[in-house]
DNA sequence: ACTTTTATTAACGTTAACGTTAATTTTTGC
DNA sequence: GCAAAAATTAACGTTAACGTTAATAAAAGT
């Protein structure tokens, strides 16, 4: 097939297949003089797992650390390890961000809180 | 002054106070033929109190819709209660910010969960 | 007068993941 | 054999707030 019925059966657009082929994650199978990019079932799955590990929350300069790894081991237990890294690192991310909004919070609440009073002391004034 | 010396006087670069007027934020008070930027004391409170509503987290957006209710009004009482309003509103982003990122935080646990399990299962099989 | 410092505008770079033209070529339907 | 659909590369646009050259001009110090 070509781009277009790729990027129908996977959900996505011509330009992304070729984004992503710009950045290395998915080369179609074959190239003729022409010039068209033609894929088959095996293109369509790879694509189908970058879709899976957007959806996990990956970036794509994470998934093509990790994307290989499916290749190497058939039953993808390397891989999914290494997905498992990475999301318990975005689990300790996603708790730093929520301790650091936390804190902004109350500072907010602070500044609210001084603001108002300053209002206060000024419009009920003598 | 010229726009090094208010640079330093504020903190800020050269550049940033550039930027700033370009965005039509602090204006120099004074533009000979020469082409130099000349400022004054008021230009340098304005572009101390730009810094200070950007440490409450304003972007310069809103501080630009902010900082001429500072001139209408002496007392700064007007632009106060709109500051208020802008820190209220961001009261409220943060909360929201806040919770989309707790939500997140259960799914890639559940996410890690369920991977930990498929490596499990394959890994200590029959 | 000459050097050093400071200023000027212009314009690209930074982040992520594509969207959106535009100009050209190839395939496909009839 | 031709018109319409689909594909190609190239290149700019999107966000915020400046940082960083580069080439040039004016000011200040001696």
């Amino acid at each position: 097939m070509r781009i277009g019925e790729l990027a129908e059966q996977a959900g996505v657009t011509p330009r992304t297949i070729r984004y992503y082929e710009s950045l290395g994650l998915l080369e179609p199978s074959e190239r003729e003089g022409t010039g068209f990019r033609y894929y088959t079932e095996a293109e369509l799955a790879r694509l189908q797992k970058i879709n899976a590990l957007k959806e996990l929350g990956l970036s794509l300069e994470e998934i093509s650390s990790v994307l290989p790894l499916y290749l190497e081991d058939p039953t993808g237990l390397t891989g999914k390890r290494k997905v498992l890294e990475v999301l318990q690192t975005h689990l300790q991310e996603t708790d730093e961000k929520i301790e650091a909004l936390t804190q902004f919070r109350w500072e907010l609440q602070a500044n609210i809180a001084r603001i108002q009073q300053c209002i206060d002391e000024r419009s009920g004034n003598s």
